[in-house]
RNA sequence: GCGGAUGUGGUGAAAUUGGUAGACACGCCAGACUUAGGAUCUGGUGCCUUUGGCAUGGGGGUUCGAGUCCCUUCAUCCGCACCA
């Protein structure tokens, strides 16, 4: 037997792939294309595990398929390279980000080089770099300089809402914006050009405002909603709070109807569009306005249920919200003060935690509009000033929270439905019929909504309304690591986008990486960058990591141009995305701000397509497994797992995983890992020492950490990657297990003395293939073909693995069937593939070789074995010819002896034929 | 609480989408070659009371036929969470 020897020709061929340049994609070709991408890394300085490659051996394994069916393919690679770990290292130990993350980048190519990947190195881009960010900022800018129009459905320049402004005003806009206010083109004119650069603040995309932020004390920075979980810092789990700051934000909630929309289009999973509906929140309603008794105030509202206006018996406000100050009491002032007070140093977690109504009264009243009956108006936290209008008109009868908080401080409950005990909960059934409800008595809550939108409309006290949970987004971060902000501020206080020409605007060096003792950013140090000739002062924020991963994928089409972010014509090319292998901690994050600059730069004529990512699969995590070690707690002794009778005298501690093979342990190299102890170790009577396995993340600190490194040391590439896609479905988690690595591993040395003698060398022969050879190899062509389209890798592997078994069987070393053979498993195994192919004869490389094309014909059979099932259960096997009819199938199956016995005296009702599966006859 | 998924041998899993459940692999058992290796090869391996019967979390239903479709229930995982 031959020697596979995967180390010589991995190193040989990886080589030799980077020499040729064989993965790069031409930039524009009459071939049809193919762009297949892998959501980037940040570069950590970790290195990658085994849970890493999986979906990035994925998407290799689509494009080299689809490069031997002839495509033209696009599978780049790149880093999301601006992020806290760096900063955070860079300020304890002053080394320059830029330097770690080089560093860190560079181990990540070569690991990934260690796996063959078919990344084309002309695309290879990093966030981090001037070249890179300049278009960053440049996109940026452009989201500064543009408005949304929500009669056009589109992004227009801001200085044609200008034009409108100076024709007439605000009157006939119809933007996204927070303005309220209506104002004509003479007041325009009267504004000076701060107070209307201040105004325009409120249309642009890119836009300066108050708001409350996430800030975390602990990173001295504000993060995005998306960056917070359960009250902590997503990175580092620190606390956060909120805090009033002037940010960055960008205005994607003008994107909203249009995000949610066309999630139809994409293919995509359900729970990740379900995700991202919910995230975006959309629901119809009304707005209504409520007068405010003994004052020209109005309260307003919004609310999903207009037909439960009768049933209001009381209004509940934000403890934010700015109505508060005016219609307090003098007599609830103290305590209103108090609550305010209160809830607002309320931490996230406490108010999430708590699932008890809290509140005062301010000793207000509105007035309910469709009764005039006077309501007391409470504060409580359990109305959030980021939602709708942040005050709600609450219905007990009709809403759970509503019902509770009366409940719990004897407000009346107004029954307005014919269902439902108010004693035991409210009702929110739309089917019910209304009850005092005056003109909407008798109707069932479906139609009292539409006849009170329309009673409200007429009487010009509310209207139809849509609101989405989705909020804009802040954009600054006040940190060193990341793209500077484009924007410098005149003497007179009005902020301006950077000319274009003086792009990038490259970080400057500070000292350290902190923020200043003024408390400014860390941009704030940087004394002589701040202050420009002119006066001006520079933005001193940073953007989000987010801004630098919501375009990578329009940049690899053209990962160096200069003249713009992309060639137009390149990015008509290859857009959009064909596949985007993933996680599931993107989903609403950078999935939903990528849609929405694809969106925007498709608005202003700078992107061909509304949807970037066409079909989107979301590969499982890779879990560890730990492998414990029971150890006495009195005796110290350790003891071998099956031994231990009663677990409560033990503790388990974890061994390092690369010492267990199937639950046994390598007693010698366990004591050299821990020589500077010494044990007492019991064996089982086999003479071994057995550990429990135990699912968890994978961490350094439960040794059990896989290093891909390892596993192509001591397997290959070629069998990791297979073994991986053999582990089950890539879209399912499991623990990784390097146990099963053996029978892959072996597969690829059959594989590999299927083509070789004993001394190495080819030993393929040039007979004709015989009908059984050639249906055994188009069995699998089906298979793998419709597995890599299925993106069910893991339905491939056994396919190859019968096939070789089978090969090696008949002793078939025909090149007829080992060519096509060597081609279909390059996608899986491309280095064992390309040696062959080479030592078969071909000048060029596997991957301008074919995949082989499916002959159903060879499939055919002459007579089928048919399984007869009488009643449903399976009674006998009758071999027919393959062309008979059903008649004749009929005639045969009734012939036979078994089936003769068994519908021996009945009679037979039905015959049915389903041709080369299954025949039922039923008696 | 709401939303989305997933439940198949000792283990990872497969099942042409309604047609012989458990392919393939690990593990385990037996054997061969050999001498100690985490090697290679061959055979066996769902369960039972074995001419047969029972098995895809549980219970019902549709069907000649259900892992697959419908209803119901339980369990696990993920996401969101006082959203008016």
């Amino acid at each position: 037997m031959g020697t596979y020897d995967f180390q010589h020709i991995e190193k040989k061929w990886q080589a030799a792939w980077k020499a040729r340049r064989s993965f790069v994609a031409e930039p524009l070709s009459d071939k049809p294309k193919y762009y297949a991408l892998d959501m980037f890394p940040y570069p950590s300085g970790a290195g990658l595990h085994v849970g890493h490659p999986l979906g990035y051996i994925a998407t290799d394994i689509v494009a080299r398929y689809k490069r031997v069916q002839g495509y033209n393919v696009l599978h780049p690679m790149g880093f999301d390279s601006f992020g806290l770990p760096a900063e955070q290292y860079a300020i304890e130990t002053g080394i320059h980000p830029a330097i770690t993350t080089e560093k860190n980048i560079t181990r990540y190519l070569e690991q990934m080089a260690n796996l063959g990947f078919h990344h084309d190195p002309d695309a290879l881009l990093s966030t981090a770099e001037p070249g890179y960010y300049k278009w960053t900022q440049w996109i940026f800018i452009q989201l500064f300089e543009h408005w949304y129009d929500k009669q056009a459905e589109k992004a227009r320049p801001v200085s044609e809402l200008v034009e409108l402004f100076a024709a007439n005003g605000n009157h006939s806009v119809k933007a996204a914006s927070s303005y309220r206010k209506r104002f004509s083109a003479a007041d325009w004119a009267a504004m000076t050009p701060a107070m209307q650069s201040d105004l325009l603040m409120h249309y642009r995309l890119a836009f300066l405002a108050d708001a409350s932020v996430n800030w975390c004390p602990a990173l001295g920075t504000v993060l995005a909603n998306e960056e917070v979980k359960d009250g902590k810092s997503e990175r580092g789990g620190h606390p956060v709070e909120r805090r009033k700051m002037k940010q960055w934000m960008l205005r994607i909630t003008a994107y909203s109807d249009r995000l949610l929309a066309d999630l139809d289009q994409l293919d995509w999973t359900d729970s990740l569009k379900a995700m991202q509906t919910h995230w975006i929140g959309r629901s119809e309603g009304a707005h209504v306005e409520f007068a405010v008794k003994g004052s020209n105030q109005t309260l307003e509202v919004f609310t999903t249920r207009p037909d439960t206006l009768f049933g209001v018996t009381f209004m509940v406000v934000a403890p934010e919200h700015p109505i508060v100050k005016s219609i307090t009491t003098p007599a609830q002032q103290g305590e209103v003060d108090q609550y305010v007070v209160w809830a607002a140093n309320r931490s996230e977690v406490d108010r999430m935690a708590d699932t008890n109504k809290t509140g005062v009264f301010t000793g207000g009243y509105a007035i309910n509009p469709v009764n005039q009956r006077e309501v007391p108006v409470w504060i409580s936290d359990y109305v959030v000033i980021s939602y709708g209008t942040g005050a709600i008109m609450a219905v007990p009868s009709g809403d759970q929270r509503d019902w509770e908080f009366a409940r719990k401080f004897g407000i009346d409950i107004l029954q307005i439905t014919n269902e439902g005990n108010m004693e035991e909960g409210p009702c929110d059934s739309k089917d019910a019929r209304m009850i005092n409800s005056g003109f909407l008595d008798g109707m069932t809550g479906h139609e009292a909504i539409r006849a009170m939108v329309q009673w409200l409309e007429e009487k010009g006290i509310g209207q139809q309304e849509i609101t989405y949970r989705q909020r804009d987004v802040i954009w600054s971060r006040q940190r060193y690591w990341g793209e500077p902000t484009p924007i410098v501020y005149t003497p007179e206080g009005v902020a301006k986008a950077m000319p274009i020409s003086e792009l990038p605007l490259t970080l400057p060096e500070i000292d350290q990486y902190k923020p200043s003792p003024d408390g400014l950013p860390p941009l704030g140090r940087a004394k002589g960058w701040i202050t420009l000739p002119d006066g001006s002062t520079r933005d001193l924020n940073t953007m989000p990591g987010l801004a630098g991963s919501s375009w990578y994928f329009l940049r690899y089409v053209d990962a160096a141009s200069t003249e713009s972010f992309a060639d137009p014509a390149k990015l008509a090319y290859w857009l959009p995305v064909d596949l985007y292998v993933g996680g599931t901690e993107h989903a609403v994050g950078h999935l939903m701000y990528s849609r929405f600059w694809t969106k925007f730069l498709y608005d202003i004529g700078q992107c061909p397509v509304n949807e970037p990512f066409k079909k989107l699969v979301n590969q499982g995590m890779i879990q560890g497994t730990s492998q414990m070690m029971y150890r006495h707690k009195q005796t110290n002794e350790l003891v071998s797992a099956d031994l231990v009778d009663n677990e409560e005298e033990y503790v388990q501690l974890h061994v390092n995983v690369s010492l267990v093979r199937n639950g046994v342990m390598n007693v010698e190299g366990f004591k050299a890992w821990r020589s500077q102890e010494s044990h007492v170790i019991r064996l089982n009577e086999q003479g071994e020492f057995r550990t429990v396995p135990m699912v968890e993340k994978m961490s350094k600190s439960k040794y059990n950490t896989v290093d891909p490194d390892e596993i192509c040391r001591e397997f290959g590439a070629d069998t990791m990657r297979m073994y991986e896609m053999f582990l089950g479905p890539i879209d399912i988690a499991k623990p990784w297990n390097t146990d099963g690595i053996t029978g892959v591993h072996s597969f690829l040395k059959r594989f590999w003395n299927l083509y070789v003698d004993n001394d190495n060398r080819l030993a393929v022969t040039g007979e004709e293939a015989t009908a059984e050879e050639l249906k055994l190899l188009h069995q699998c062509i089906k298979q793998v073909q419709d597995g890599i389209e299925r993106l069910a890798f893991n339905t491939c592997v056994p396919a190859y693995m019968v096939l070789v078994k089978e090969l090696t069987r008949l002793g078939c070393r025909k090149r007829q069937v080992l060519e096509p053979l060597a081609v279909m498993l390059s996608p899986f195994a491309p280095h064992i593939s390309e040696e062959l192919w080479e030592m078969l004869g071909h000048p060029r490389s596997i991957l301008e070789a074919r995949f082989p094309v499916l002959n159903e014909e060879y499939l055919r059979e002459d007579s089928i074995e048919l399984p007869v099932q009488i009643n449903g259960k399976l009674r006998s096997k009758v071999v027919v010819p393959a062309d008979a009819d059903d008649d004749a199938v009929k005639a045969i199956i009734m012939a036979d002896e078994k089936v003769l016995q068994w519908t021996e005296g009945k009679e037979v009702k039905k015959f049915i034929v389903v041709k080369g599966r299954m025949v039922n006859v039923v008696a």
